[in-house]
DNA sequence: TTTAAATTTGAAAGCGCTTACACAAACCAG
DNA sequence: CTGGTTTGTGTAAGCGCTTTCAAATTTAAA
């Protein structure tokens, strides 16, 4: 592996010289210019990007931390931040954190060791307390998905109460009356968040929360189909279902299914996150769509604007607005 | 941010003890030991990996490239990788090629330039050539998914053409002789030894292959539709149709249902993958697996073996087998 | 107690770069 | 042809660690 200095003494120049044209910033005349070059390219030399790191004390890479680094919603994040960064020339550290709090602790303990320039956060089980010490810290934070209070300028969140009321609306606006909700843990945020806004659109239509209309699931698909025998036995009658998110909706799709119920005619189900999964359930599922590529998005323009001064093409907003996607679960009583 | 040196002054230490006792292998008296540590948690001090990489000349982090970052098969392989190695203390540095050449490329030369410890590649639209110089170079390198000659050791593949065979078998042992395919890309070694596969047992039945019964597609959903639509003009008496993979498998079920077909009454279908989506379907998609779990642990361990003589717990093989995974989309005639 | 061997520590030389700072060369108006 | 600018290049001091080597200390054996 050639180093600069070999590269500078090819090129029959200084390591100073070398470093500036591989730089560009500085001022380098171009007959020198191309004779570093040449040089560079005779040697096939590759700059040690550690070296560099040190030396700069920067790494030209951001942090991101995700639960999982399977499943469409991260794989969407991760994807969306790559691609904008990387057309800016930096480059994506990704860890995961597995929604737990030691694991997510030494997630980001990783990237800062690893001296990242930023980080960009989907961090659901760590303290709102440790990333405002972090925030406060001498490295640039974004947290995506979760809103802190104190720390509105660093994070991008949905509505998701919007998003709660707006999926239980479209029920009633449906017809609907007797209306089962599964909902995600409550000790989640955007979870009681969606529960919260199911509630109010209740309320507005003058229709009854009773608690038997809710179970408490984990927003993984068995819980949808735990759910949906649940309210097999403790409300029957109920003629649709909402689910906090697209994996239970799912769960619940192939126990309805399974009990003899026909979709949407005899029950109607809404999702949430507009997965990439939920075009491929048959019938396709109805969702609220979780603008989860905008926020990654906004995160990575964040990035470029504050760390790298690089101007955001869009103005930086925070909060996200959910959106109904019509398809083919929710039926007209 | 506290350095090895403002702990060494607190600990009334040397540099090189500090050190020592970060890296634990040489030998520090239990009482300085203590007295380093101690300093250490006061200080809040956390060693720069950047530093440490460049003196030791050791990264600790595999390089993992992918052709996307989303997507349940991608998904997969990151999700194990990290975790093996995660779990040794080692680290991953995921990049996306895009199954572009340059993509790839680049993404393999930042990787290099990173000095990961090793490279784990899914490498599709780069060369042989390349490849080979990257293993003959001075970084250890394992190919997964694809089988370069010369390269036996370093790669780690899923018999595809035993696969394809597999699909094809079920197919005809539930009685079907008219069955149309959708394969892939044929440029892929990974497309065209399926089909191959597909061939041989159609050879081995005594059933005539028939030009018109395959269509190229891209492994994307899209060609699915594509795909049973242009068989339904070309090819209208099929009653099986067996798909490259899962995603197209998906489109053609979606098209099949439009143009009115029951499945698997009416018509078969077998995908290629068993990608976690082959189970959201409806009805749940049969398909063979393709065991990238287990690929990519293998990967895994064989880096760790070999780069960080650690041994693997299981033994390292680079072949291997396909498994008929049967659910609910292939009839009996 | 003496001496050799084993153990623990520190000094210092890098790892491959960046980046002040200094200096030489080239430029330009007066 | 001055003296002051500008421009181009080199020197050298780090960045925060690891690691060799030798010195200092402890331990064990005689």
């Amino acid at each position: 592996m050639a180093t600069i200095y070999q590269v500078s003494e090819a090129a029959g120049v200084s390591l100073a010289t070398v470093s500036r044209v591989m730089n560009g910033n500085a001022r380098v005349s171009e007959r020198t210019r191309k004779k570093v070059e040449d040089a560079m390219a005779s040697l096939g030399y590759q700059p040690n990007a550690i070296a560099q790191s040190l030396a700069s004390n920067r790494t030209n890479s951001v942090g991101l931390l995700v639960s999982e680094l399977h499943g469409s919603y991260f794989g969407d994040l991760m994807s969306t931040v790559e691609q904008i960064l990387k057309q800016n020339g930096k480059h994506v550290i990704i860890t995961a954190g597995h929604v737990d709090e030691k694991r997510e602790h030494e997630a980001i303990e990783f990237l800062k060791s690893r001296r990242c320039d930023a980080l960009i956060l989907h961090a659901e089980a760590v303290s709102d307390d440790y990333l405002k010490q972090l925030v406060d810290g001498n490295i640039p934070v974004v947290v995506i998905n979760r809103k802190v209070d104190d720390l509105p300028d660093n994070c991008f969140v949905v509505d998701n109460e919007q998003g709660g009321y707006m999926a239980t609306q479209a029920v009633i606006n449906a017809g609907h009356t007797e209306i089962a909700y599964i909902s995600g843990p409550l000790f989640k945020k955007d979870a009681s968040d969606r529960l919260a806004g199911h509630k109010r659109a209740l309320k507005e239509a003058g229709i009854a929360f009773k608690d038997d209309s809710v179970f408490e699931g984990d927003f993984h698909e068995s819980a949808g189909q735990e759910g949906m025998l649940h309210f097999q036995t403790h409300y029957p009658n109920l003629t649709a279902l909402v689910c906090a998110n697209d994996e239970m909706a799912s769960g619940a799709m192939t126990a309805a299914r399974e009990a003899g119920f026909d979709i949407p005619s005899q029950l109607s189900i809404v999702g949430f996150d507009n997965v990439l999964l939920a075009r491929y359930l048959y019938p396709k599922l109805t969702t609220i769509n979780n603008p989860i590529h905008a926020m990654g998005e906004m995160a990575a323009y964040w990035v470029l604007q504050h760390v790298y001064n690089i101007k955001s093409p869009i103005p930086i907003e925070h909060l996200f607005v959910p959106e109904m996607i019509n398809r083919d679960t929710l039926g007209n009583l």
